[in-house]
Parts: structure tokens; sequence; C-alpha cells
DNA sequence: TAATACCCTACCAAATTAGTATGGTATTAC
DNA sequence: GTAATACCATACTAATTTGGTAGGGTATTA
């Protein structure tokens, strides 16, 4: 139903979180208790934003977590990303394979356009926005009011 | 994968079909032809577009489908939402059921904001628009000027 | 009354997702 | 150099969702 999986909301939480501390390092458990998430959970939620170098960690005693970039500079399309790929909203856009109905197909393309809004939107907002709801309601707003201006071609 | 499902892509092209010979009926088996989709298939897409008002069906002998709202008047968001209800990133801000990790949640129902601009996003674009790749291509860059031209206010 | 063509429900298989378990490896402290 | 800490990698299971299919029912018209 055009929805982002659990984990990409757990990354957020987690990203959240971790901004909260700054540069203090945390481990496994101590993110798992602050979130309220199982430890299971915030392992695998760790690997995605680790590997897509959100995250620093740190091995050993005395290792952890700490965020690797400013949350102004993490996009949500960055997190959502880290766990469910490059985003496509269909399979056409996607990959290079030829769908089985050729001759409209064409028109699926356009699926594209669409798609690219939503990444537009998406890389605009940030984890900052996100942790401050009175500025992302501003945000929000803005972004509302400069669509409504556009006047559609067609219309 | 922040995918919409395949059917709402069938259905797009579905109503294409439909649009592109304007009110003449049209039966399962024209319309399978016609789009070189199976048989079953078209029958599952007919009911969603059919539930959603955006056909009519007839039935009976001399009977089929036409299309029942002008391309113009049907928006990409009419269709998502015939085959995948209601849009909602997260569950959280879908149904009233409360999440587990409660001190964490007043985080994510900033999703709430995102989600609205995906909806404004796809009820801007409609079947028309679609339809003509030309006149999507302009829209798609005046709204892609007009956000680029945002300023993000913690930036 | 028979032919046409939509309608409804249910079923099956594949893919995806969430959640969990387990053994391995790097770093630090003593 | 050994033990404790804490991240790492893989794989497995169960639940959910999705796509595709089947079969019998009902309305309309000739």
């Amino acid at each position: 139903m055009l929805r982002i999986g659990k984990l990409t909301d757990y990354g957020l939480v987690v990203l959240n979180q971790l901004a909260l501390v700054g540069a203090v390092k945390q481990s496994t458990d101590d993110i798992a208790q602050a979130t309220g998430l199982t430890v299971p959970t915030v392992r695998k939620v760790m690997k995605a934003i680790v590997d897509a170098g959100l995250v620093i960690a740190q091995r050993g005693s005395k290792g952890g977590y700490r965020i690797a970039v400013a949350p102004a500079q993490i996009s949500v399309l960055d997190v959502v990303q880290a766990f469910e790929g490059p985003i496509s909203l269909t399979e056409c856009s996607a990959d290079d394979n030829q769908c089985e109905i050729t001759e409209s197909c064409s028109l699926s393309s356009n699926w594209t356009g669409i798609n690219d809004l939503l990444l537009r939107v998406l890389r605009d907002i940030t984890l900052d926005d996100i942790r401050h709801p009175e500025v992302q309601d501003t945000l929000h707003h803005q972004i509302v009011d400069q669509l409504q201006r556009i006047q559609l071609v067609n219309l």
C-alpha cells in the first residue's frame, strides 16, 4: 500500500537517539533501552545505517555507535534508501528488463516523473526537520504552498 | 521498497486504453487484447476501477466498460487509491492503534507531513498528463523548479 | 430462452518483511 | 596474553502481502 518498511521507521528513531547524544558512543543495548526496540532488531537497523555511512561503528570494549553526519545533512531519502535500496515506484523504471506489455509500456514510463518528484521531496527533508516538528510544519506548508501555485498546463 | 503494485500500473494502462476509445464500450476481451494483459487480470483490474467510480460497467449482451470521468479529472492518486486503499507511509499515521515504542513515536508522526506531500503530488497529476509525455515533462519541470526555489528554514 | 458479458468469492503460489538465533571477529583493559 | 566487551555476518522461520487463476452466479439483450 505504498508503505515504507518498519525498519526504515526504526532507523529514523535510532538516528534521532544517536543525534540526541551527539559524539557519545552508544552500544546496541543502550540504543535498545533508549528506544524501546529489541536488541536483535536494533542490530539489524544498525547494520543498514552503518553500511550507508550514516553511523560509525567501533568494535571492542569501549566500542559503540555514533552518528557520522550532522542531522541537518541526513535526508529522509538517505534513510529510506539505506533500508529499501534505490527507490522506484515501478519495475519498469528501475531495472533494464523489458516489461511484457510492450505497446502500453510507453505510458508506464511516466511513473519516472512521479518517481523523481518523490525523490526530490524526500531529499529536501532532513533528520533535523523531522526532529523539530514545528520547523517541519513550516517546511511542509512552504512546499504545499508552492505546489498549489503551480498551474497544470493542460487544465 | 516503496513501490506501487503492478495492478495499479495495469489500472493506468487500462484507463488509458478506455480513454483512447472514449464513449465506445469495450468488453473484457477487447481490453485484454488491446493491452496485452490476460483476461483474468483485466477482470481484477476492472473491479477496482469500477468500484472507485472511474469506469462504468454494463452487463449483458452488448455490455462492456466505458470511462466514467474525463481523463483530465482522473488523478494518479485516484488510481493508486482505487487499488491500494488510502495511502499512509507508516502504520502509525494510518490506523488509530498505538505503536509499541511510545516515547519515540512522536517522531514517527512526522511521516504524516511527508505523506501529505506525496498525496499532493499524486493528486496534481492526471491521467491526461500521463497520456501526453511531452506535457507531463513540462509539468514535471515546473514542479521541480518550484521545489528548488524553496529555502529550507534550517539550512 | 439462449447467448453474451459482467460479478463475486475463494484459492494457490511467490515474494517480501519482520523478527530471531548463533557463531565469529575486533578492540580494549588488566 | 588472556578475558571481557561489543560489533559483524549469515541464515532461518513465520507472517503478511501480492499476483495470478479458477469457477460458478447474475443481469441484459436479441
